[in-house]
DNA sequence: ATAATTACCGATATAAATATCGGAATCTCC
DNA sequence: GGAGATTCCGATATTTATATCGGTAATTAT
């Protein structure tokens, strides 16, 4: 895996947290359940997210964390700038070799070149909403579901 | 970086270690010093290699570490495959996500996998003296080099 | 106000990777 | 066979990432 964990779980939660109807609040504990993720180490980055400004937290009961940004505007991209998360990707050779340069390539610098090129090429493209409608089932008005 | 430390170093030494004249050995001290890897880190790394029988070590004055193989004919594959290097490319999903699966793809799973082909697809066929002679320069008898 | 609920936050625990150290074992050269 | 060179090896230190815990503060419902 290419980001660290926290970064991934920070996907997850806001992939998950775009599949909810807006304005819709989910408290850590049942994220942490719905993503199989430790409820505290949640907790702790959710309170990252709010403070990058992605999610809104509110306090006592009914209360819980909600999206702060519209889905179908904000990109992925953004999203690991924020986070932090591009920086692996920038490493100047996949195996990590001290000596691999653009001038002095590795065996496999061009197809990795090739790899983070398309992905930091569709990363700008892709909205929080697509990522998250692949992963999650958009939930509909409506239909109450536990 | 996609391969451990350890892997990397293994990379590192192995691929010096091919540049030299056969039957060359090179000390762990001056290795470290060339390849700027930490001395007994790279000891140790190194005992781990010969257990595979990728390198030889003898003890004593003008003593040190040679390859024991030869580089025109083992790949990286099956030196990666000895280190246990393969297994962080065999993750399921670039990102860590535990919901991406084939069929239901997260937005780079086919990006990734394509570089996961590319590199697998070519490793197989790298062979040791060919990966390194693009980072080393070949030593040529007669000339000694400090 | 009071009680219940929830996020918040600092301290700390755990695990894994990475690195360091020192001396024993082995070998070569004289 | 003794001195010096070098690997070998086990113990341990350091660092980083990951995870846990418990109490405090804020909020809401009654």
């Amino acid at each position: 895996m290419i980001y660290p964990r926290q970064v991934v779980y920070s996907l997850e939660a806001l992939g998950y947290l775009a599949s909810l109807e807006s304005n819709r609040t989910i408290k850590v504990k049942d994220l942490a359940l719905n993503l199989n993720i430790p409820r505290h180490y949640l907790g702790k980055v959710l309170t990252e997210l709010e403070k990058k400004r992605l999610v809104t937290s509110t306090k006592g009961p009914c209360g819980g964390f909600t999206l702060a940004v519209n889905p179908a505007s904000i990109t992925l991209y953004r999203i690991l700038a924020a986070l932090n998360g591009l920086e692996k990707l920038e490493d100047a050779c996949v195996m990590g070799l001290g000596r691999c340069h653009s001038d002095r390539p590795c065996a496999l610098h061009d197809i990795w070149a090739q790899f983070k090129n398309s992905t930091i090429v569709r990363t700008p493209k892709l909205t929080l909403e697509e990522f998250s409608s692949r992963l999650f089932k958009k939930e509909t008005s409506g239909s109450g579901s536990g």
